[in-house]
DNA sequence: CTTCTGACA
DNA sequence: TGTCAGAA
């Protein structure tokens, strides 16, 4: 099956923050905030995974509902709990949920 | 073009 | 929360 996003594109922060809408000082400041933390070259610039776009494309939506950072960092880290415990789930039941196993 | 920090509305 | 200054 073809994976729809390769998530193997990296961007700069410049073409990061056109991708998702944004001002590049905002992309900063975001990470000063705590909300994202961008991979870095052995140079030091940030290098925007597609992942990472993504995310800050929820960032701006969240903060279009009227949540502030503070409250869009418990939600993006609520969501990585809820991501990885479905995955747990996902295969605790892939596991037991065998063919018939040892009847 | 990019980085950072500090300050401010 | 976002923007600006200033230095590197």
């Amino acid at each position: 099956m073809a994976m729809p996003q390769s998530h193997l594109a990296v961007f700069t922060i410049s073409v990061a923050a056109d991708l998702a809408g944004m001002q590049i000082q905002n992309l900063r400041v975001y990470e000063r905030r705590g909300l994202i933390e961008p991979a870095r070259t052995s140079g030091g610039t940030r290098r925007y995974s597609s992942a990472d776009v993504e995310c800050l494309v929820r960032i701006r939506e969240l903060l279009e509902e009227g949540l502030n950072l503070a409250g869009i960092e418990r939600v993006l880290e609520l969501e990585q709990e809820v991501r990885d415990l479905r995955r747990r789930v996902s295969e605790a039941s892939e596991a037991s949920a065998g063919p018939l196993r040892n009847a």
